[in-house]
DNA sequence: AATTATTTTTTGGTCAACCAATTTTATGTT
DNA sequence: AACATAAAATTGGTTGACCAAAAAATAATT
């Protein structure tokens, strides 16, 4: 009775846009409609799923963020042209069937993080160097007095993506900062910043500076050693 | 003149959507709006913006979509509590996210495809084999008989990265792959498999069944150091 | 005066009608 | 029959009116 009610809840819960979503990928999973095929109109979806068409719209715009559509005006939504399979991962990704473990995020950033800071040295301008450095410094302020910054530790490491002159590492970073964010919250980890981390951050400024790639990658693979560790240890 | 005429094109061709995140934006710099605060009621927002509500909404959506702000029904729009140079760097980047350099992709491509089969290496298991060998099949049935596989090329790297039990890899991997495909395409790299890449493929499989992470993870890169070579290139 | 109950207003969510660009079909011309 | 032209239907985009939940203001009660 129980798992009736709570099936019925979450049928309940689920937003309108997320069923279309569902459907939609039902639609590709059957071969009633492939890569690079037109989406029926809006409305003839709406009549079809008993929604609004606002709502198709809404599911439409999401698939479309994610690259899983394209809309011309006035002509009509396509699939994209690639493979099903992997139309099928993507969806399933943006309806979220998937939690992401902190491991995943931890050893996702780390290479994007090594990755973004061994560019950064190699292209970093003078201009770069001015704003890293008001990013440490504002960092420095708030933790040399005590005080959290857990969001000023992460701009530091997002100026630094910026350095790198690779957008879309940048992006990456941003889509998954949120994440370890609010893994970090759950767990209280980095509650307090230690003078261990502190003066990696200096010495990651002043390696980059430098263009010592090798030193720079270095210090940011202990900065982020411990974070690892503590992941490692939870996933066992 | 022709600048001009350059600028108003601009200001015609930017999306309504933009505008009005550029106008938010603007409203957080001047301290109008602080991180916590309520957002102005979207009626208020469209008439002060002159434009419409779908507008309005299609913008808040976009910035709800980054963590920017937060919806809740009935009630208001609420711009999130991170530091302000945090949101303003995440406005600043969801106008920027346009377009990516091919050199971007593949750089940020590679590094989480040797992240990827190195996980693959420690973490498959035997059902993993049998998965990555169909995939294999799958390619080389359609590349021997000199048929074009992008497609196919592809899912076989995904499934490696399903092999790594890492879901934040793979979901990036999803996300960077159609942008890369659209390059791909336009640049008619790739149009034939060689023998070359069709023998990598093969020697990723057999390194990454003997779990020899070395082997695996230099195939990878020499697999990939064609496109980069040729990304870099294009960036000149 | 404090608290509760009720009404009013505000606000995001939804829907149906309409618009303009596009595509398709029909019509006319050579 | 082939092509060009024009009308009709289709389709995503846009707008304004309406809905219900939430918040605020007002009235009633203790």
């Amino acid at each position: 009775m129980e798992k009736v009610l709570q099936n019925l809840r979450e049928v309940v819960t689920e937003k309108p846009m997320d069923v279309i979503i569902r459907q939609i990928k039902e639609l590709l999973s059957t071969g009633q409609l492939q890569p690079g095929d037109k989406l029926p109109p809006e409305r003839k979806l709406s009549e079809k799923f008993g929604v609004g068409r606002t709502h198709v719209r809404d599911a439409i715009r999401k698939l479309e963020f994610y690259g899983i559509v394209k809309t011309k005006p006035q002509s009509g939504t396509f699939v994209a042209s690639i493979g099903i399979t992997a139309l099928e991962s993507l969806i399933s990704d943006v309806l979220q069937i998937d939690v992401y473990s902190f491991l995943s995020l931890v050893e996702t950033r780390e290479v994007l993080e090594l990755q973004s800071v061994a560019l950064a040295c190699d292209r970093h301008t003078p201009a770069d160097i001015i704003k890293l450095e008001n990013s440490l410094t504002n960092y420095l302020s708030k933790v040399e007095h005590g005080v959290k910054a857990v969001e000023e530790d992460f701009m530091f490491h997002l100026t630094i993506a910026e350095l790198s002159k690779n957008k879309v590492l940048k992006s990456l970073l941003l889509i998954i900062i949120p994440d370890i964010l609010s893994n970090y919250s759950i767990f209280k980890v980095c509650d307090i910043a230690t003078d261990k981390a502190i003066g990696e951050h200096k010495l990651l400024f002043q390696y980059i500076k430098e263009r010592n790639c090798e030193a720079a990658t270095g210090v940011m693979k202990t900065h982020l050693k411990g974070v690892m560790d503590f992941a490692k240890s939870l996933s066992q």
